[in-house]
DNA sequence: TGTGTTTGCCATCACCTGTAGACATCGCTT
DNA sequence: AAGCGATGTCTACAGGTGATGGCAAACACA
C-alpha cells in the first residue's frame, strides 16, 4: 500500500507548497510589492492567513521563495554560449526569478532584501567572479557583477516589454546579442582566437 | 516697478514646481509605488492635496515628472565615451531618473506606463538607433534596446547597492568596464569620433 | 474699499494591506 | 469509536493609501 494514495483533502505539505508556487510565479511576474497576500492565496486556492500560519508573514514567505526558487542554479556562467542560451530562453519562458528582480529593485523588508543579496551572490556572482579570477582577469568580482547586471538589465527590460523591439525579438535573435555585448566568446576564449563574428 | 518682487505666499507656480521636483527626487530615490503621495507633500512643503488639485493625481503628477526631467536629455549616446562618462556620473550623483526605472519595472497605472515607454523611446532609444543604422550595423533598433537595457541594468544595480564591489567602485573604476561592455570604442572606431552639439 | 477668485489647510472618505483571533472541520492515533 | 491535535475558514482590526469637498485666508482687480 502506497503511503499517499488518498489525496488528503488537509494537507498541510501541499498546502505550504502551492502557496510557495504561486508566490515564486507572482514574484516573478509582478514584483514584491504589488504582490497582495489575497492574491497569492487566490491562485494558490489557500487562504491567505495560511501565509502567516506556515511562513510566518509575508515578507518570510518572499524569503522561503528565495531560498526554494532553484533559478539560475546551474551557476549561471554567462561567458558559456551554451549556458548563456539555456538561461536566457528559461528567462524568457519563466520570467527573471524574484532573485533578478533584487538586483535592481528595493523592498522596504530589510531580511527579505538581505536574504534577496546573499542568494544573489552565492548563487551568481562568486560562481563568474571565481571564474573570472582563475582566468586571471583583473577586478574579477567587480567585472562579474558588471557583466550579471548587464544581463539582468536585458533579460528583465525584455520581459517588461518597455522596449518594443527587444520584446517583440525571439530568443535566437537577442541571443547573438547578447554573446556579443557580455564578450562570452571574447572570454572564453583562453587560448585566443579571432573575435566575435558581426 | 518689478512684476513679482513680494515673494507671494500663496504661489500656485511654486508650488507646483516644489512638488515636482520632490517628486522628481522621490521617484527616482524609491520609484513609483513605493513613493506616497504624503511623502512629496512633506518633502516639498506643500499639502498633498495640491497634488491632486494641480496635477490631477499621483499618476499623473508621475507623468509630469517624466516629461520634466531632462534626465539624460543630451542624447544618451552610450557609444561616446565622453558622454557615457558624464552620464555615468550623473546618475552616480543624482540617481537614475524615473524614465531608467521605468525600463525595469512595471507600473500599475497605463497611461503613465506608456508615457514612460514614449520618453524612454524618444530621448534615448531613438538616437541610439539612429546612430547604429547610420553606420550600417544591422538591426539598429533591437542592438540599440540590448545596449541601453544592459546600461540601465549595470547603474540601476549600483545604485541598488544589492552588488557590493559595483556599489562600491568609484565612477572611475566603473567607466572602464562600461566602456569594455557596451564596445564604445568598438563601435566610435568605425564612426570616428565627432560629438554632436547639445 | 469691495468683490470675486485663487490658494492652502483640514477633516474625512473609501479602499486596500497584512495579519491576528475565534470558530469549524478533518484525520490520525489510541 | 473517541479523543485531540492539525488544518482550514471566516470575521475583524489597525494601519496606511490616494482622493475629495468644504472652508477660510490671501490674492488681484476695480
Amino acid at each position: 500500500m502506497t503511503k499517499e494514495p488518498t489525496p488528503r483533502r488537509r494537507d498541510a505539505a501541499a498546502s505550504r507548497e502551492r502557496l510557495l508556487n504561486a508566490a515564486r510565479d507572482l514574484f516573478a511576474d509582478r514584483g514584491y510589492d504589488r504582490t497582495t497576500a489575497r492574491d497569492i492565496g487566490e491562485r494558490a486556492g489557500v487562504d491567505p492567513t495560511m501565509i502567516a500560519r506556515y511562513f510566518g508573514g509575508k515578507a518570510q514567505l518572499y524569503i522561503a521563495v528565495l531560498r526554494a526558487d532553484d533559478g539560475p542554479n546551474p551557476p549561471a556562467d554567462l561567458l558559456d554560449p551554451d549556458r548563456l542560451a539555456a538561461l536566457l530562453d528559461r528567462v524568457g519562458r519563466t520570467g527573471p526569478g524574484p532573485i533578478f528582480q533584487a538586483a535592481v529593485r528595493a523592498y522596504d523588508d530589510p531580511p527579505a532584501q538581505a536574504a534577496a543579496r546573499a542568494e544573489l551572490e552565492r548563487r551568481i556572482v562568486a560562481p563568474l567572479s571565481q571564474r573570472l579570477r582563475d582566468e586571471g582577469h583583473e577586478q574579477p568580482d567587480l567585472r562579474a557583477e558588471v557583466l550579471i547586471a548587464a544581463f539582468i538589465g536585458v533579460v528583465l527590460a525584455r520581459r517588461q516589454g518597455t522596449f518594443g523591439h527587444l520584446a517583440g525579438a525571439t530568443t535566437d535573435e537577442v541571443l547573438p546579442l547578447l554573446e556579443e555585448l557580455l564578450g562570452a566568446r571574447r572570454y572564453a576564449e583562453s587560448g585566443g582566437g579571432d573575435p566575435a563574428p558581426e
